[in-house]
DNA sequence: CGATCCCATATCCAAATGGTTATACGTCAA
DNA sequence: TTGACGTATAACCATTTGGATATGGGATCG
Protein backbone atom coordinates (compact mmCIF):
# COMPACT_ATOMS: atom_id res chain seq x y z
CA UNK A 1 0.00 0.00 0.00
CA UNK A 2 1.54 3.42 -0.95
CA UNK A 3 1.09 6.14 1.17
CA UNK A 4 1.98 9.52 0.17
CA UNK A 5 4.10 12.13 1.85
CA UNK A 6 1.54 14.33 2.48
CA UNK A 7 -0.44 11.58 4.91
CA UNK A 8 2.14 11.71 8.18
CA UNK A 9 1.73 15.29 7.87
CA UNK A 10 -2.05 15.51 7.65
CA UNK A 11 -2.37 12.65 10.20
CA UNK A 12 -0.38 13.81 12.88
CA UNK A 13 -2.47 17.22 12.79
CA UNK A 14 -5.52 15.90 12.62
CA UNK A 15 -6.01 15.27 16.35
CA UNK A 16 -6.99 18.51 18.45
CA UNK A 17 -4.01 17.59 21.59
CA UNK A 18 -1.24 17.00 19.45
CA UNK A 19 -2.60 20.20 17.09
CA UNK A 20 -2.85 22.20 20.54
CA UNK A 21 0.49 20.87 21.08
CA UNK A 22 2.06 21.71 18.11
CA UNK A 23 0.46 25.09 18.56
CA UNK A 24 1.94 25.80 21.77
CA UNK A 25 5.47 24.97 20.59
CA UNK A 26 5.00 27.68 18.24
CA UNK A 27 3.41 29.91 20.33
CA UNK A 28 5.66 29.85 23.17
CA UNK A 29 9.05 28.21 21.98
CA UNK A 30 11.23 25.23 23.00
CA UNK A 31 9.42 23.24 25.93
CA UNK A 32 10.15 20.27 28.69
CA UNK A 33 8.16 17.59 28.67
CA UNK A 34 6.43 18.39 31.67
CA UNK A 35 6.10 22.38 30.54
CA UNK A 36 3.83 20.49 27.96
CA UNK A 37 1.99 18.59 30.45
CA UNK A 38 1.00 20.66 32.78
CA UNK A 39 -1.58 22.57 30.29
CA UNK A 40 -2.35 19.48 28.06
CA UNK A 41 -5.03 17.77 29.33
CA UNK A 42 -3.73 14.91 29.41
CA UNK A 43 -1.18 12.35 31.00
CA UNK A 44 2.40 12.73 30.51
CA UNK A 45 2.98 9.30 28.80
CA UNK A 46 -0.32 10.60 26.69
CA UNK A 47 1.91 13.69 25.63
CA UNK A 48 5.49 11.72 25.25
CA UNK A 49 3.61 9.66 22.78
CA UNK A 50 1.86 12.56 20.78
CA UNK A 51 4.96 14.32 20.60
CA UNK A 52 6.87 10.79 19.04
CA UNK A 53 4.13 11.21 16.43
CA UNK A 54 4.93 14.74 15.61
CA UNK A 55 8.38 14.54 15.86
CA UNK A 56 8.12 11.29 13.01
CA UNK A 57 5.82 13.65 10.88
CA UNK A 58 8.98 16.57 11.40
CA UNK A 59 6.70 18.98 13.18
CA UNK A 60 9.03 18.93 15.96
CA UNK A 61 12.57 17.99 16.88
CA UNK A 62 13.87 17.30 20.36
CA UNK A 63 17.08 18.07 22.16
CA UNK A 64 18.03 16.11 25.47
CA UNK A 65 19.94 18.28 27.73
CA UNK A 66 20.57 16.03 31.14
CA UNK A 67 17.41 14.28 32.21
CA UNK A 68 14.83 16.61 30.59
CA UNK A 69 13.80 16.66 26.83
CA UNK A 70 13.34 20.10 25.00
CA UNK A 71 11.08 19.83 22.03
CA UNK A 72 10.25 22.69 19.55
CA UNK A 73 8.59 23.30 16.67
CA UNK A 74 9.70 22.98 12.91
CA UNK A 75 7.85 25.16 10.80
CA UNK A 76 9.54 23.89 7.85
CA UNK A 77 7.62 20.56 8.04
CA UNK A 78 4.57 22.98 6.93
CA UNK A 79 5.56 23.27 3.38
CA UNK A 80 4.11 20.00 2.26
CA UNK A 81 0.69 21.55 3.29
CA UNK A 82 1.43 24.88 1.65
CA UNK A 83 2.21 23.42 -1.49
CA UNK A 84 -0.42 21.05 -1.55
CA UNK A 85 -2.93 23.68 -0.56
CA UNK A 86 -1.62 25.65 -3.70
CA UNK A 87 -1.64 22.93 -5.95
CA UNK A 88 -5.31 22.61 -4.94
CA UNK A 89 -6.19 26.35 -5.52
CA UNK A 90 -4.01 25.28 -9.43
CA UNK A 91 -6.21 23.28 -10.10
CA UNK A 92 -8.93 25.26 -9.49
CA UNK A 93 -7.56 28.21 -11.12
CA UNK A 94 -6.37 25.76 -14.04
CA UNK A 95 -10.39 24.78 -14.57
CA UNK A 96 -11.32 28.45 -14.85
CA UNK A 97 -8.88 29.18 -17.45
CA UNK A 98 -9.84 26.60 -19.26
CA UNK A 99 -13.53 27.73 -19.13
CA UNK A 100 -12.69 31.25 -19.96
CA UNK A 101 -10.86 30.36 -22.57
CA UNK A 102 -13.70 28.13 -24.02
CA UNK A 103 -16.32 31.03 -23.78
CA UNK A 104 -13.74 33.26 -25.03
CA UNK A 105 -13.43 30.99 -28.45
CA UNK A 106 -17.49 30.53 -28.17
CA UNK A 107 -17.53 34.55 -28.81
CA UNK A 108 -15.73 34.85 -31.79
CA UNK B 1 -15.36 19.43 25.65
CA UNK B 2 -14.88 22.38 23.16
CA UNK B 3 -13.61 21.38 19.74
CA UNK B 4 -12.13 24.68 17.80
CA UNK B 5 -13.71 25.35 14.40
CA UNK B 6 -10.74 23.65 12.70
CA UNK B 7 -11.32 20.07 13.75
CA UNK B 8 -13.90 18.73 11.23
CA UNK B 9 -11.55 20.30 8.43
CA UNK B 10 -8.32 18.80 9.30
CA UNK B 11 -9.81 15.24 10.13
CA UNK B 12 -11.96 15.08 7.11
CA UNK B 13 -8.20 15.48 5.27
CA UNK B 14 -6.75 13.10 7.39
CA UNK B 15 -7.76 10.37 5.45
CA UNK B 16 -6.06 9.24 1.93
CA UNK B 17 -8.99 8.04 0.47
CA UNK B 18 -10.83 11.58 1.52
CA UNK B 19 -8.11 13.77 0.34
CA UNK B 20 -8.01 11.49 -3.20
CA UNK B 21 -11.74 12.16 -3.64
CA UNK B 22 -11.56 15.94 -2.82
CA UNK B 23 -8.11 16.46 -5.16
CA UNK B 24 -9.93 14.30 -8.01
CA UNK B 25 -12.96 17.14 -7.53
CA UNK B 26 -10.57 19.82 -7.56
CA UNK B 27 -8.91 18.78 -10.64
CA UNK B 28 -11.70 17.55 -12.71
CA UNK B 29 -14.30 19.53 -11.61
CA UNK B 30 -17.87 18.29 -11.05
CA UNK B 31 -18.21 14.42 -10.66
CA UNK B 32 -21.29 11.88 -9.66
CA UNK B 33 -20.94 9.75 -7.07
CA UNK B 34 -20.33 6.72 -9.60
CA UNK B 35 -17.96 9.14 -11.30
CA UNK B 36 -15.78 8.83 -7.75
CA UNK B 37 -16.26 5.31 -7.08
CA UNK B 38 -14.63 4.62 -10.36
CA UNK B 39 -11.38 5.37 -9.53
CA UNK B 40 -12.11 5.13 -5.88
CA UNK B 41 -10.63 1.59 -4.22
CA UNK B 42 -13.19 1.42 -2.51
CA UNK B 43 -17.23 0.78 -2.80
CA UNK B 44 -20.09 2.70 -3.64
CA UNK B 45 -21.51 3.25 0.09
CA UNK B 46 -17.77 3.84 1.55
CA UNK B 47 -17.60 6.64 -0.92
CA UNK B 48 -20.76 7.76 -0.39
CA UNK B 49 -19.38 7.82 3.57
CA UNK B 50 -16.67 9.99 3.17
CA UNK B 51 -18.55 12.67 0.87
CA UNK B 52 -20.55 12.68 3.73
CA UNK B 53 -17.63 14.16 5.95
CA UNK B 54 -16.55 15.83 3.28
CA UNK B 55 -19.63 17.77 2.74
CA UNK B 56 -19.90 18.18 6.81
CA UNK B 57 -16.38 19.81 6.56
CA UNK B 58 -17.73 22.39 3.92
CA UNK B 59 -14.88 20.99 1.36
CA UNK B 60 -17.73 19.69 -0.97
CA UNK B 61 -20.92 20.78 -1.84
CA UNK B 62 -23.97 18.22 -3.40
CA UNK B 63 -26.09 18.93 -5.80
CA UNK B 64 -29.17 17.29 -6.79
CA UNK B 65 -30.24 16.07 -10.07
CA UNK B 66 -32.88 13.44 -11.23
CA UNK B 67 -31.13 10.00 -9.44
CA UNK B 68 -27.46 11.38 -9.56
CA UNK B 69 -25.75 13.17 -7.07
CA UNK B 70 -22.96 15.46 -8.28
CA UNK B 71 -20.16 16.65 -6.17
CA UNK B 72 -18.06 19.95 -6.16
CA UNK B 73 -15.47 21.25 -3.98
CA UNK B 74 -15.77 24.08 -2.20
CA UNK B 75 -12.35 25.28 -2.40
CA UNK B 76 -12.75 28.55 0.07
CA UNK B 77 -13.22 25.73 3.03
CA UNK B 78 -9.69 25.52 2.48
CA UNK B 79 -9.57 29.18 4.17
CA UNK B 80 -9.27 28.11 7.68
CA UNK B 81 -6.26 25.97 6.67
CA UNK B 82 -4.13 29.03 4.94
CA UNK B 83 -5.43 30.87 8.11
CA UNK B 84 -3.92 28.07 10.73
CA UNK B 85 -0.63 27.77 8.60
CA UNK B 86 -0.36 31.66 8.86
CA UNK B 87 -0.89 32.13 12.62
CA UNK B 88 1.75 28.96 13.27
CA UNK B 89 4.22 31.42 10.77
CA UNK B 90 3.32 34.12 12.67
CA UNK B 91 4.12 33.08 16.09
CA UNK B 92 7.05 31.67 15.02
CA UNK B 93 8.29 35.08 13.40
CA UNK B 94 6.64 37.12 16.58
CA UNK B 95 9.46 35.35 18.65
CA UNK B 96 11.87 35.93 16.39
CA UNK B 97 11.23 39.53 16.02
CA UNK B 98 11.32 39.62 20.17
CA UNK B 99 14.66 37.80 20.44
CA UNK B 100 15.77 40.45 17.79
CA UNK B 101 14.06 43.22 20.00
CA UNK B 102 15.77 41.92 23.07
CA UNK B 103 19.37 41.52 21.30
CA UNK B 104 19.04 45.13 20.00
CA UNK B 105 18.49 46.26 23.54
CA UNK B 106 21.29 44.35 24.69
CA UNK B 107 23.76 45.99 22.30
CA UNK B 108 23.16 49.24 23.88
C1' DC C 1 24.97 4.23 47.01
C1' DG C 2 20.21 5.21 47.35
C1' DA C 3 16.49 8.17 46.42
C1' DT C 4 14.35 11.18 43.30
C1' DC C 5 13.34 13.29 39.15
C1' DC C 6 12.17 13.42 34.07
C1' DC C 7 10.92 11.14 30.32
C1' DA C 8 9.99 7.03 27.43
C1' DT C 9 8.08 2.54 26.84
C1' DA C 10 4.85 -1.42 27.87
C1' DT C 11 0.44 -2.97 28.44
C1' DC C 12 -4.13 -2.65 28.35
C1' DC C 13 -8.86 -0.76 27.26
C1' DA C 14 -12.84 1.85 25.26
C1' DA C 15 -14.10 4.28 21.54
C1' DA C 16 -13.64 5.87 16.98
C1' DT C 17 -12.70 4.82 12.23
C1' DG C 18 -12.86 2.84 7.68
C1' DG C 19 -14.27 -0.89 5.34
C1' DT C 20 -17.72 -4.44 3.81
C1' DT C 21 -22.49 -6.41 2.41
C1' DA C 22 -27.36 -5.88 2.55
C1' DT C 23 -31.09 -2.95 1.97
C1' DA C 24 -34.09 1.10 1.55
C1' DC C 25 -35.46 5.02 -1.25
C1' DG C 26 -36.32 8.12 -4.98
C1' DT C 27 -36.08 8.43 -10.12
C1' DC C 28 -36.42 7.05 -14.73
C1' DA C 29 -37.71 3.77 -18.52
C1' DA C 30 -40.49 0.27 -20.54
C1' DT D 1 -46.73 -0.43 -12.75
C1' DT D 2 -42.85 -2.92 -12.77
C1' DG D 3 -38.20 -3.12 -12.91
C1' DA D 4 -33.64 -1.22 -13.22
C1' DC D 5 -30.65 2.38 -11.84
C1' DG D 6 -28.01 5.79 -8.66
C1' DT D 7 -27.29 6.90 -4.16
C1' DA D 8 -27.80 6.82 0.81
C1' DT D 9 -28.41 4.37 5.04
C1' DA D 10 -28.16 0.27 8.17
C1' DA D 11 -25.83 -3.19 10.34
C1' DC D 12 -21.82 -5.25 11.24
C1' DC D 13 -16.73 -6.17 11.72
C1' DA D 14 -11.52 -5.55 12.13
C1' DT D 15 -8.23 -2.32 13.01
C1' DT D 16 -6.53 1.90 14.67
C1' DT D 17 -6.35 5.37 17.94
C1' DG D 18 -6.02 8.06 22.11
C1' DG D 19 -6.21 7.51 26.70
C1' DA D 20 -4.91 5.47 31.34
C1' DT D 21 -1.72 3.13 34.75
C1' DA D 22 2.48 0.77 35.65
C1' DT D 23 7.21 0.40 34.96
C1' DG D 24 11.91 0.95 33.03
C1' DG D 25 16.14 3.70 32.66
C1' DG D 26 19.27 7.36 32.60
C1' DA D 27 20.57 11.78 35.15
C1' DT D 28 21.01 14.31 39.40
C1' DC D 29 21.17 15.07 44.26
C1' DG D 30 21.75 13.78 49.16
Amino acid sequence: MISDPHDNLFRALADPTRRSLFERLCRDGEQTVAALTAGAHVSQPAVSKHLGVLKQAGLVRDRHEGRQTHYSAQLGALAPLVDWTSQMAGFWQSRFDHLEDLLKRMDQ
